[in-house]
DNA sequence: GGCAATCTCCTTTTT
DNA sequence: GGAGATTGCC
């Protein structure tokens, strides 16, 4: 019964743990993947052979990460051991087993997808007109969270936007439709994944048999961002399978998808015979990065009970850096790495995070101005890629003749046809389910280019995957070509060959195609080589679990943490706490935040709408930081403390 | 007048 | 990169 010589006593407690169900509450840093290897380890050496394990964690980085570690290990005695995101495990129990869960050949639809649903439904509706009429995507979101909750639209309604009651019987049609146009079309999102396999294993017994015997234990990485939908699809199977959950209900950032950090305190009570466990020390960072952490979550009206302790001990001071403009913050950290990169710092010990893809762009340009190399983990993601979706919706056709969404995209591609075209075309082949028909009635139309259908007909009678794709681009090659000229078309041309490469592995076309859609590969991102030395740009969200020598966390200004959209409830701004939380605990020596534009901590404070809502930085203790403002001319870099800070407005509220 | 092409503004977080 | 408005073509 041995456990790794190199674990501290809690951790090695937890991985040779022999009781029933167990979670472990582990501050940031304090070596949870670290514990589940071990724990993988630990039960491949003692009790279970590697497949009768699964792992599970929320993005593919994470679980690559983990299988690899324990592979490095063990060598070929953990060959078979897996781990993957829930969907993902979900996904491929269904494709198992399709017989078990009704389903067999489908589409996995992305948002932009049911997006366009959605916006069809909503025209459609009697209430078009209606300004109270959530838009297109709020109804998405709204219909996904109800799901992810597990609460009942009304409930929800009520509790959040009482007002839209009002419509109430508008929404339950718009999403009535939506639910009968996926099943019609043989679509599932992402949300449909998850509750397929929970729904079949809460209610039928044979189902839950089957797959209870197939593992002896399941491990939950980041525990606490697990949302109702998801303990549906664990509560089962917590009879046959033990479960072995890490997480930090301080590191929570997920509540937009239903998740409730608060869950993670009432483990025991849900989960009969579960026992806690926690892990405090921390390795991964100096003392005056997690002094800062440790304020942070002081300073909130939650007790997170967290007060992490540096085994490493002291190192550098935060810095704080205010700039002009976002263009001078964004070329200032492009020195900076350049500097760091002179003096022999590799690239790859940079991480530089963003509260939003979308304020990454600047700093992505400053990077490329720089040629700096970098990757950017949250940006466009390959399959999303417009080029890409106009390549994979000729595919999308043949995998599924039902599929509108690919139809129109596809159609609307070639010169002369637009929406109302194509969608003339695919009204005329709602309910073909075969090709080959529906291109036999789309070659009377007149207004399709012939070449266009053909295109479907020659891919159609290929023999794998590959070469349906190769004969897809070849026909769409300069239609594409002619789209992208202005936009980088020879950059964008050269994924054709990712693509190639991905499927060549892929028997199914429908695999190939869902696959990637649940489990996205991102652009920037070198497919088969990323032990490349380079700059990672991430959000913060997609930074989870990740730790760097070097962080930048960017646009630390007033709107953005919190950020201006969650100042509707308490509950919301302290989420932003915790995701800026997460950025700072991902650093392990020198921790940077950065800012732009003209305001003061006083007035920054000041222009928040509530009492409560204020912005995270304003009441930051003098010493913590070395604050540098160099917004003035000639600041350049002497250190300065911060102004006087307006004092707290405490005391009781009077209404 | 109907439809396609083009231009401008805005951008939470993810599977 | 997408939504929505506007322009311009048939």
């Amino acid at each position: 019964m041995m456990v790794d010589g190199s674990l501290n006593k809690e951790q090695a407690e937890a991985a040779s743990w022999s009781g029933s169900h167990l979670l472990v509450l582990a501050g940031a840093g304090t070596g949870k993947t670290k514990t589940i290897i071990a724990r993988a380890q630990f039960l491949i050496e003692n009790s279970s052979s590697p497949e009768r394990l699964h792992i599970l964690t929320f993005t593919r980085r994470a679980a690559a990460e983990i299988v690899e570690r324990v592979k490095l290990k063990l060598g070929d005695r953990s060959k078979g051991l897996r781990a993957s995101t829930f969907h993902s495990w979900c996904m491929q129990t269904v494709r198992k087993q399709p017989k078990l869960f009704g389903c067999s050949e489908h589409t996995v639809i992305d948002r932009e997808d049911q997006l366009y649903i959605f916006k069809i439904l909503r025209s459609a509706s009697s209430s078009a007109k209606d300004a109270r009429l959530p838009k297109a995507a709020a109804l998405c979101d709204l219909y996904s969270f109800v799901r992810n909750s597990n609460s009942s639209l009304r409930e929800y309604i009520e509790a959040e936007q009482p007002k839209l009651l009002e419509l109430f019987s508008s929404v339950v049609d718009i999403m009535k439709c939506y639910e009968a146009r996926k099943s019609q079309k043989n679509y599932l999102d992402y949300d449909d994944i998850l509750d397929i396999v929970a729904t079949q294993l809460a209610e039928n017994f044979q189902v839950r048999d089957i797959i209870g015997d197939m593992y002896d234990e399941i491990l939950v990485d980041e525990m606490q961002d697990t949302n109702p939908l998801q303990w549906k699809l664990i509560n089962p199977l917590l009879e046959h399978i033990r479960f072995f959950c890490v997480g930090d209900d301080a590191q929570s950032i997920y509540g937009f998808r239903g998740a409730d950090f608060k869950n993670i305190h009432s483990f025991t009570e849900r989960v009969a015979g579960a026992s806690v466990m926690r892990l405090s020390l921390n390795y991964r960072s100096t003392q005056e990065i997690l002094d800062i952490s440790n304020w942070l979550l002081s300073e909130s009206v939650y007790p997170y009970d967290k007060n992490l302790i540096a085994a490493r001990g002291l190192g550098l001071k935060p810095v704080l850096r205010t700039f002009s403009s976002e263009w001078s913050e964004s070329r200032w950290i492009a020195e900076d790495l350049l500097k760091h990169h002179a003096n022999g710092d590799p690239w790859k010990e940079n991480l530089i995070l963003t509260r939003t893809a979308y304020s990454g762009r600047t700093i992505e340009m400053s990077l490329v101005e720089k040629k700096i190399p970098y990757k950017f983990v949250g940006g466009t993601k390959l399959f999303e890629s417009a080029h890409i979706k106009d390549l994979l919706s000729a595919v999308r056709i043949i995998a599924n003749p039902l599929d509108e969404i690919a139809w129109i995209r596809y159609l609307t591609l070639w010169e002369g046809v637009g929406d109302v075209t194509a969608g003339q075309a695919i009204e005329a082949i709602a309910l073909t389910e075969s090709l080959k028909d529906a291109i036999s009635i789309l070659r009377k139309h007149q207004r399709l280019a012939p070449d266009s259908i053909n295109i479907l007909e020659d891919a159609f009678i290929q023999v794998n995957v590959s070469a349906m794709i190769t004969t897809c681009f070849k026909g769409m090659q300069g239609t594409l070509e002619n789209k992208y000229k202005a936009q980088n078309w020879e950059k964008r041309s050269q994924d054709i060959n990712v693509i190639l490469q991905l499927s060549s592995k892929k028997v199914s076309l429908s695999d190939f195609l869902n696959e990637y859609v649940i489990d996205p590969l991102y652009v920037t991102e070198p497919t088969l080589s990323d032990e490349d030395d380079k700059v990672t740009l991430s959000t913060i969200h997609s930074a989870k679990g990740t730790e760097s020598n070097r962080v930048y966390i960017i646009n630390v200004t007033p709107g953005a943490y919190p950020s201006t959209r969650s100042y509707g409830s308490e509950e919301s701004i302290e989420e932003e706490r915790r995701v800026l939380y997460v950025a700072l605990t991902r650093a392990k020596n020198e921790l940077i935040m950065t800012r732009s534009g003209y305001f003061s901590e006083a007035s920054a404070s000041a222009t928040m709408p509530t009492e409560y809502s204020r912005y995270f930085l304003t009441t930051l203790p003098e010493n913590m930081c070395q604050v540098v403002d160099e917004r003035y001319e000639g600041a350049a870099t002497e250190s300065q403390t911060l102004h006087t800070l307006e004092k707290p407005g405490i005391g009781i509220r009077f209404e």
